[in-house]
DNA sequence: TGATTCACG
DNA sequence: ACGTACGTGAATCAA
């Protein structure tokens, strides 16, 4: 027999606190929750106990652990959001049929306390699962300690028994109440003798064994007069503590452990509640069949509505206008799509491919009118083209929905939307059993199209969908499959270059260091320059040395083989990811074809991968080399238009400041402007150095600005860099107020908002964590700027595109890189093409202050630029 | 797999 | 007492 005793405040306190955020979508904090039953299923597969026991304190839980913040504090109360899941995990916990154990005048360790000692009087195993070193006492030949702990911010738990203890502490486990007795515990308020500490404390019991010997034979013991006298005057407190820390194993609770087994679960209680907190892993982590998670009450009233299954075939693409909207869904191998089920009016129709004419029939039913919906337009959109078709009347994207209701979320898919925002499921009438994954999407996905579109219209955010985010995936699908034409030989012979450099470096580094090793291992660079030639090591990591450009920069007049590193690190960069990644990407058609990921960013912007397109280097000359082998096929030429400035137009905008509104009306540079005030001087006398720093204000001040770190940025002193922030936001008084009123608006509503009304949930503003807090209010100053900006180039991209294609110009996007486009022209067309994308992109949206758009014509991205 | 580093806006 | 500017993706090392 073996019994898993889990200290349940204790460990709810862990997770709370070392598991970041996390909420359901009504802002229902989940971590305690989640961490909780992380480290069970983690213990329970480690050490396979017949039954476990969950002990809970029964008043909220006061701070015990030793979280310096809190504690420190004392009066510190538990925060709301980890009160709030106390119950409800006691709830699950019932569900999954467990005995939780909470009795009025005793504290979980005591319960604890009693499982152990009935365990070890019976012979049976006991593991206790705790974060508290409390606990640790309770070890004996029965008794281990699973104690979980946080080492550099990752949960790891360490196994404790009498020999681990030994082996720390160099005391019996029971010992430990003699040693805190005597050192304290500040964290559970047990006052200990004043003056003795930790190494005192342990020094003495090692010798004495406990606190009575000490008193009993206090003449006879060697001690050093100081500690005589301490102790000789803290005899009341010593006596006090060894009460207060030694657990009381006698408990009222059942002394037959057979009553601990586990009882039968109530498995569909247990999954619905587990889906209200949105854990459908955990569903299955926990060994529960997700199939018993019951669906809405209303639908077990109403009678279920059928759909009918049925096989069809290349004829039912017909489109009838009568029976729309359809809904297309598909499953795909590569690009191709592999089977189609067209829904519409309570029918599924499943059409396979036939490798006939299918392709044909789908095609031209993509073309047609009628309205339809999917679940991955931008797939679709691919494969139309590639099939000389296009998709026309496409009135839902799900993903696309649910991405724009939560951009925070991980999974888009139909299963997960239709739970989250308890879509109606058809009941399927189906005779055969093939494409069950499909059919089951089916099932779920026209009142997921219903819900999906009321929720957007009921957050103001259907004009997102429509105007934006569905134009926009035809368009990026145009582009992943144009792609980027590139110019291998010359990246293979810039490549080659770049190797020889690379090994002449590598020799001189091994020169001067004085040793061969890899210059890439941040683990072997720290010893070398750390341990081995000695350098000042400034900032740690969580494995050792930060070895970071930013730590290097500092040390170069130290050692001249610093620059050589971070020339080392550039080169191989360059030839890794750029050179050798290019050429990796490289399609048989000469061109890169990357694809843009429109449901990634917080904020709306999208992404760019495999490649990613949109890092290739430019800020340094040798990088930049790298631009010149994005070229534009024969007789075709690039055309490239970025935004000038586009994110503090923004910020000017939305925050009506008058000054800054100014700047950008008036033609006066904004970095000088912005130097000329905050350093108070005319503007014909602000320096270089002036004008950069202002420029890092300006940039800070846009990612949610610190002193310190705009200090760390521009090499300045925290209050130098402050009385910058303070001369800044004084003169730009809108911007301050801007910036107040973002944070209390998210605070208030719960996120962050674009002026599209795009938003951005920040459940990290009611965290009770400090850290987190200041994210949530940096992203909320941050969140509405960079999102709007990204708003305004999707509205220009979709703008650009339906120009080009109406003055039917032999010029296509081709990519986005956040505030600039790039357009392949064909030669004749360049100037027009120009003049559209400027124009466009001016006029893309109207805000109070003008859009500047640079654009340049050119053979290679390098000479457009 | 996670951490580190570094490329871009 | 803490950690320290927003948003990404890829390569590499180390476990």
């Amino acid at each position: 027999m073996k019994i898993l005793a889990v200290d349940s405040n204790s460990i709810m306190n862990r997770a709370f606190y070392g598991i970041k955020m996390l909420t359901t979508k009504d802002g229902f904090f989940t971590n305690a929750i989640y961490g909780f039953l992380s480290i069970l299923l983690t213990a329970v597969s480690e050490t396979k106990p017949d039954a476990i026991v969950f002990a809970f304190d029964v008043h909220a839980p006061t701070f015990r652990h030793e979280f310096y913040t809190e504690y420190k504090a004392g009066r510190h109360a538990t925060p709301q959001e980890l009160i709030d899941q106390f119950p409800v995990m006691k709830e699950l916990l019932g569900y999954l049929g467990y005995p939780v154990i909470a009795i009025e005048g005793w504290e979980a360790d005591d319960i604890l306390g009693t499982v152990s000692r009935i365990c070890e009087e019976k012979g049976a195993d006991c593991v206790i699962s705790t974060g508290d070193r409390d606990s640790l006492q309770l070890i004996g030949e029965h008794t281990v300690v699973r104690l979980a702990t946080t080492k550099m911010g990752a949960p790891v738990s360490t196994m404790m028994d009498v020999e681990a203890v030994h082996e720390k502490y160099g005391v019996e486990p029971l010992e430990l109440i003699e040693v805190k007795a005597l050192m304290g515990d500040s964290s559970d308020n047990i006052p200990g003798v004043p003056g003795i500490g930790e190494k005192t404390a342990l020094d003495l019991i090692q010798r004495y064994k406990s606190v009575d010997y000490i008193y009993a034979h206090f003449d006879e013991l060697e001690l050093k007069p100081a500690q005589r006298k301490k102790l000789d005057e803290g005899k009341d407190m010593a006596y006090l503590s060894r009460r207060l820390g030694e657990i009381n194993r006698h408990a009222p609770i059942s002394e037959n452990l057979e009553d601990y087994m586990p009882k039968n679960r109530d498995e569909a209680a247990a999954c619905a509640l587990l889906a209200k907190l949105e854990m459908y892993k955990m569903i299955e982590r926990l060994g529960l069949d997700p199939s018993k998670i019951p669906e809405q009450e209303e639908t077990s009233t109403a009678p279920k509505k059928v759909m009918e299954v049925i096989l069809g075939d290349n004829s039912d693409f017909s489109a009838d206008e009568d029976h729309a909207p359809y809904d297309v869904l598909f499953e795909s191998e590569g690009d191709d799509i592999t089977c189609v089920c067209l829904i519409s009016k309570g029918y599924a129709v499943l059409i396979e491919n036939d490798g006939l004419f299918f392709e044909a029939a789908l095609a031209n039913f993509l073309c047609s009118n009628v309205e339809k919906r999917t679940d991955d337009l931008k797939f679709l959109c691919r494969w139309a083209e590639n099939h000389d078709a296009e998709v026309k009347n496409c009135t839902m994207d799900t993903s696309l929905a649910g991405y724009i209701l939560n951009v925070s979320g991980d999974d888009y898919s139909a299963e997960r939307l239709g739970t989250l925002y308890h879509a109606e499921s058809f009941v399927l009438n189906n005779e055969s059993n093939i494409y069950p994954e499909l059919l089951k999407k089916a099932a779920v996905f026209p009142d997921l199209c219903e819900k999906l579109r009321a929720e957007l219209k009921s957050h103001g955010e259907e004009k997102i969908l429509d105007e934006i985010e569905l134009p926009l995936a035809k368009i990026l699908a145009s582009m992943e499959l144009r792609g980027f034409r590139i110019d291998p030989e010359g990246i293979r012979s810039f490549g080659n270059e770049l190797l020889s450099t690379i090994s002449e470096t590598q020799q001189r580094i091994y020169d001067l260091c004085g040793e061969e090793f890899n210059i890439l291992s941040p683990k072997q660079l720290g010893v070398v320059l750390f341990e081995h030639l000695g350098l000042p090591a400034k900032k740690k990591t969580k494995s050792g040395y930060s070895t970071s450009a930013e730590v290097l920069e500092d040390l170069r007049t130290y050692h001249p083989a610093i620059d050589e590193i971070l020339e080392y690190r550039k080169l191989t960069k360059l030839n890794s990811t750029y050179v050798d990644g290019l050429l990796n990407a490289l399609a048989p058609d000469g061109r890169v074809h990357t694809r843009f990921n429109q449901k990634e960013t917080r904020t709306g912007r999208i992404s760019s991968l495999e490649p990613n397109l949109q890092n290739i280097p430019i800020r340094t000359e040798l990088g930049s080399r790298m631009r010149g082998f994005f070229v534009a096929k024969e007789g075709y030429t690039l055309v490239d238009a970025d935004y000038s400035q586009i994110e503090l137009r923004v910020l000017a905008h939305l925050s009506g400041d008058e000054n800054m509104i100014s700047a950008f009306t008036g033609g006066t540079d904004i970095h000088t402007q912005t130097a000329s005030q905050v350093f108070g001087v005319p503007e014909d006398y602000v320096t270089s150095q002036m004008r950069s720093r202002a420029k890092a204000v300006n940039f800070g001040i846009v990612y949610g600005i610190g002193a310190w770190s705009l200090g760390e940025n521009i090499g300045v002193p925290t209050k130098e860099a402050q009385q910058y922030i303070d001369s800044y936001l004084s003169h730009y008084s809108g911007v301050d107020r801007f910036m107040k009123e973002s944070i209390e608006t998210a605070k208030k509503c719960g996120y962050a908002v674009t002026s599209y009304g795009r938003r951005r949930y920040l459940p990290e503003l009611s965290s009770s964590n400090f850290n987190l807090r200041a994210f949530g209010e940096r992203v909320a100053r941050n969140m509405p700027i960079q999102g709007t900006a990204a708003d305004i180039i999707k509205l220009a991209m979709v703008k650009v595109e339906n120009r080009l294609k109406a003055e039917n110009l032999d010029a296509k996007l081709i990519m986005q890189v956040h505030d600039e486009l790039i357009v392949e022209a064909n030669e004749n067309c360049a100037e027009k093409a120009a003049e559209i994308l400027k124009y466009e992109m001016e006029n893309a949206a109207k805000l109070s202050v003008p859009m500047e758009v640079d654009v340049g014509i050119g053979k290679t991205w390098l000479l457009a630029h």
